[in-house]
DNA sequence: AACATTTGACCGTG
DNA sequence: CACGGTCAAATGTT
């Protein structure tokens, strides 16, 4: 696994593909193809930021914590909320801690989110703040974030989200995704990217927010991303290969992964929610290429 | 009035 | 029993 100096490094490079085609697009609006809106790349660019501060802020913390922190992320989907009671589950048998995100602001991440309580924890200066989605009753929408401070000067907060989004009142960081895919088949022979769960599985289960996960599912994703380059190519040593020239890459922001063409079908696998909340999918296939040089 | 936030209490977990 | 997640009444805001 890449260093996490090497993995901020990649989110910032992501930006600033994004912050390049936000600045090629005010420049000359008619060059670009607006399939997505500025807005999205606006947001994009300032995830990737948070990203990289999280990095770079969890760099600080001790190996121990690190590890315990990854060990508690978990890749399954929301369960519906059909415990009718009125306290809370276990932590490690129903809930979900997807992903975090560390920003000098609680950003706003297009969803609308109701606060249900807040708590001082113990050995930390500030409280957490818990919210649910605004949508909770409405559309029986599980998703749920913690928000608390962490650093003073200059202030960091970090934000955890646990479950996904089903009330689906945000599509526009689908776009992205939608043209990111887009803009990567456009580039040589490729024909799929294919990240995490098979889409099918994904289908009618979630809408998440977008954000670059810093630490989302990594022990469960390494395997995934190395089983599915697997899949995708049914050569092993071509996995080895892709993993290890990317590790010995020089991180060129013009170098884009081109799947060789494979067995697989041109049906589009893609995974945006996987290939953007995870670092560790950029490490084994590299920065992916806008268009913007 | 309706909706959102605050806050003390409750209670499951380790 | 301490801790932390959630509930729900009280309070604030629009």
């Amino acid at each position: 696994m890449n260093s996490p100096h090497e993995k901020a490094m990649q989110a910032i490079l992501y930006g600033h593909s994004c912050a390049k085609r936000l600045k090629l697009r005010l420049e000359e609006p008619m060059a670009d193809d607006r399939s997505v809106s500025s807005c999205d790349l606006a947001t994009s660019i300032v995830h990737c930021f948070s990203s990289a501060i999280s990095i770079l802020s969890d760099k600080q913390k001790s190996e121990d914590d690190q590890v315990s922190d990854l060990s508690s992320m978990d890749s399954s989907p929301p369960l519906p909320q059909i415990s009718h009671s009125k306290r809370r589950k276990s932590n490690s048998t129903n809930s979900t801690k997807n992903w975090r995100d560390d920003s000098p602001d609680p950003y706003y991440d297009g969803f609308q989110w109701r606060k249900y309580g807040q708590k001082s924890i113990k050995n930390t200066k500030y409280e957490r703040s818990y919210y649910r989605c605004s949508y909770n009753i409405d559309h029986a929408c599980g998703a749920r974030k913690h928000e608390q401070q962490i650093k003073d000067n200059p202030p960091v907060y970090r934000t955890t989200y646990f479950g996904h989004h089903t009330c689906r009142i945000n599509n526009n960081h689908d776009a992205v995704f939608a043209a990111v895919r887009d803009q990567v088949d456009d580039v040589g022979s490729s024909r799929i990217i294919r990240f995490g769960k098979e889409l099918d599985q994904e289908k009618g289960s979630h809408s998440t927010g977008f954000s670059l996960s810093v630490k989302h599912e990594e022990s469960i994703i390494k395997e995934q991303t190395t089983d599915q380059y697997r899949e995708i190519t049914g050569d092993d040593k071509d996995c080895q290969h892709v993993i290890a020239e990317n590790q010995s890459s020089d991180s060129s922001l013009s170098s884009s992964y081109t799947p060789p063409s494979s067995s697989v079908s041109e049906t589009d696998m893609f995974d945006s929610d996987l290939l953007l909340n995870n670092l560790d999918s950029w490490d084994r296939y590299g920065l992916f290429d806008f268009g913007v040089h």
